[in-house]
Parts: structure tokens; C-alpha cells; sequence
DNA sequence: CTCTAGATAAACT
DNA sequence: GTTTATCTAGAGT
């Protein structure tokens, strides 16, 4: 069983493996990144605004942002302000609806905009709960062995080792680092 | 492999 | 009004 509420890299760790579905769409979690309270990078940083409204939302619900102009992002709501990016998952369940999202193209949810297209993630989709209709996630744990690097994309506490992924799983987003 | 365009909301000056 | 942002696809080297 998944403790949402829990510091919030230890809810990334247990997230990976963890069995993800919206609206029967989904598969097993392969790749977290955490995001904190008190994080430069998070978008939570600056406080409650419109747009991170989510993130301050309860335990186990969802946050969704637009990235870029042109990308949904799925996020998994912990404590208050804190979330944790979905960034890969292995696609299980709803294969061909995820085919058809992403217009036939071969990575089907191996990156963030990637799996917020494949799951057909929707702003209006932030603030559900997780276990309401049409949104799952069960499983997960420590149950597999971890890899740990840096967060990709973002320029502030780039130094931070809060990304995870599952060790030797195929279909991660970007490669980590030899350790 | 590296580079660049694309597209939009929100934060910032 | 300007800049940035938890990125991806496609073209070029």
C-alpha cells in the first residue's frame, strides 16, 4: 500500500513499480522525479499560485502542468506543496489507445509529455484523487532496485539526486549516470 | 550525436 | 511588456 503521505523523494522511491491507470489506460511506474517545499526547482517554491494550486491540494491527488507551451505533465500529489513528476511508465494496459494518442510513434510513454499524452492527461484532470473514479494507483514499494542521478530539464538545485528510476527497466527517458 | 523550432501560461520587471 | 518553463520531434552533422 502506497503512503502518500511521507517525505516526498521517499514517496518517489515507492512510486517506481508502482501500477498507474487513468481511465483504464497505464502501466507500471519506471522513472520519479521529487519535487519539494522548500526546492528552487519546484514550482511550489514561490507559494500558492493559480497555476500550482494542485500541488497544495491533498495527499494522493493529482497535479497536472502545462510545460513549454506544449506539453501536459502528470504529478503525484504528497504533502502540501510537495509533488512527484511522473517521467516514465511502461505502457500495460490500453496499448492501443496509447498508440493512437501518440500518433503511432514508436516511445510511447518514456518522458513526461510523453505519458501525459499516452495517459490523455488534461488540465482539468488536476486535483483528483487517486482511487476516484477513473484514476488507480496501487502497488509499488520498495521492491526493486533503484537508480538515483539528477533531475533533467530544470536550471535551479540542479544538484540535487532526487530523480529515481527502476534499475535495468527499458523505456527510461534519459539514461543515468554509471555509478 | 547536436541543434533548433514549436507553442502557451504564468511569473517577473 | 518580456522572459522563462519539470519538453519533444525532426532535421542536420
Amino acid at each position: 500500500m502506497l503512503i502518500f503521505d511521507q517525505e516526498i523523494t521517499g514517496l518517489a522511491r515507492d512510486l517506481i513499480g508502482a501500477r498507474l491507470l487513468v481511465r483504464g489506460v497505464g502501466g507500471t511506474v519506471l522513472e520519479t522525479e521529487a519535487y519539494g517545499r522548500d526546492d528552487p526547482a519546484s514550482h511550489s517554491f514561490r507559494g500558492l499560485t493559480a497555476r500550482n494550486a494542485a500541488m497544495f491540494g491533498p495527499a494522493g491527488s493529482v497535479y497536472v502542468y502545462l510545460s513549454y507551451g506544449c506539453h501536459l505533465c502528470l504529478n503525484v500529489v504528497g504533502r502540501p506543496g510537495e509533488a512527484v513528476l511522473i517521467r516514465a511508465i511502461r505502457p500495460e494496459f490500453g496499448i492501443e489507445a496509447m498508440r493512437e494518442r501518440r500518433g503511432g510513434a514508436g516511445l510511447l510513454a518514456a518522458g513526461p509529455g510523453r505519458v501525459g499524452q499516452a495517459l490523455g492527461i488534461g488540465l482539468s484532470d488536476g486535483g483528483t484523487l487517486f482511487g476516484a473514479e477513473g484514476f488507480a494507483l496501487e502497488g509499488g514499494g520498495r521492491a526493486t532496485e533503484l537508480l538515483v542521478g539528477p533531475r533533467i530539464g530544470i536550471t535551479r538545485a540542479v544538484e540535487r539526486p532526487w530523480r529515481f528510476g527502476m534499475a535495468g527497466a527499458p523505456g527510461l527517458s534519459h539514461p543515468f549516470p554509471a555509478r
